[in-house]
DNA sequence: CGGAACTTTGACACGTCTCAAATGCCGTGG
DNA sequence: CCACGGCATTTGAGACGTGTCAAAGTTCCG
């Protein structure tokens, strides 16, 4: 894992990345001076829940899953991230060990970030502490609202909702289904059901005209409707 | 809600509470020149879902109940907050609406803190920074790790480890009972269940010896049981 | 081309929710 | 101080959603 490790700093998404957008030049180029890019294959482990890390990620080129473990060694999928997302800064800025393990969905190209960049970088520029607390903040909203579909809504209804979420955060690919490509057992990770349970509610989507399913891909045919259904409303 | 509004800064537990634990003497007597101590009945509402929020809130004395409000008006016990704790800066920080709504579940004494001297404490002090990072993140790991027991486990299992989540966070009284006066309602509301499951469950923790029941009252006879169960071991 | 991993379908069992009704508790007002 | 009404708790019965297990079909990739 991690081969081909280069410092390409040219055209890194770390610098365009939301939470980067506060640094000045000369951060920008302390940031670049450290950075280092990697390339990782599919299937790839980035780090392991419970390891150390000594630094954060951030995405330029591919799609990450994140999720913890539970009973079983059954995964639940936390978040996915996308290019421009950066990762592990939760455990780097707590001093703890990862919570959380994160593998490559895609061939990824992926930034390491060194720790003590983040803390310098948090001392000498407030905007950016403030950005990275906002951006903390906004995933545990996103965190918190899960919790209450999770504990309130039906199988049926998360998947809905779930799809909606894939396809205004990846998009489309030029046959109008969703960019990415999850599993049936990773999709039913993230909604947090058994593979059955969506296998036989994505076929009933489909016989019911609202998703349009080639192999993995997912299409969106009735857009209204799944956000009907996610909301509950019949 | 928030009669006898005063200004006594005197022993405020904002001043020892683990985010502000970082400011120096200086910072210190700012952050006390603006606080509002407000005293409030149980069931006053704080704030509302929704609503626009200009400071945040440090709890002096009482227990706050955080929720978020689902389908059919039903709520989600997101957090439940108790001296020291404070509540409200996720908006704050990120200049959003209220994302939770917050009530008091016995008469409390809670400090307002302006938005703006948390911000001011953000430029002045990067290591409040820090701590107010650590604080959303730490709030972050516990939220995913809700996730994904919510995900997995089943009601039993949670309703266990929300009863020793509630002995570690809120202690016993004299006699050994938790000390926090929670409805089944609202214990349902934290596990994500119904009313009725946590009564029947409770009952059958009782007739096993491992919890003993006196009106609203819970004591934890069998820990190590208990751990056991919320564990999914059996 | 072969094998492994993933997907699909069916049958079944079980946990959990819902609804309904009875009981218990508590504060309010007479 | 007691009676009342309202709210919380408890218990039961039944329905429904979801998980589990097993087996067959399909796709993917070396």
């Amino acid at each position: 894992m991690g081969e081909d490790s280069t410092n390409q700093h040219k055209n890194c998404s770390c610098n365009t990345s939301t939470v980067f957008k506060s640094l000045n030049t000369e951060e920008q180029e302390l940031l670049n001076s450290k950075l280092r890019c990697n390339s990782y294959k599919k299937g790839d482990i980035l780090y392991r829940e419970g390891s150390r890390i000594t630094g954060c990620y951030c995405i330029q080129k591919g799609i990450l899953k994140i999720y913890k473990t539970g009973v079983d060694e059954k995964p639940q999928i936390i978040a996915l991230a996308r290019p421009g997302d950066i990762t592990g800064y939760r455990s780097v800025l707590s001093n703890e060990m990862a919570c959380t393990t994160v593998e490559a969905l895609e061939d990824s190209v992926i930034c390491y970030i060194p720790s003590e960049i983040i803390f310098t970088l948090i001392k000498k520029n407030s905007d950016f502490a403030l950005s990275l607390i906002q951006l903390s903040c906004k995933e545990l909203n996103q965190a918190n609202d899960f919790i209450k579909d999770i504990a309130q809504k039906t199988v049926r209804e998360r998947l809905a909702e779930i799809v909606l979420m894939l396809n205004d955060t990846f998009g489309t690919d030029t046959e109008g289904y969703i960019a990415i490509n999850l599993t049936r057992e990773d999709l039913s990770s993230i909604v947090g059901t058994a593979t059955e349970s969506v296998i036989r509610i994505l076929s009933e989507f489909k016989s019911e005209k609202i998703i349009e399913l080639k192999g993995k891909k997912i299409k969106i045919l009735n857009k209204e409707r799944l956000k009907l259904i996610s909301e509950s409303i019949f």
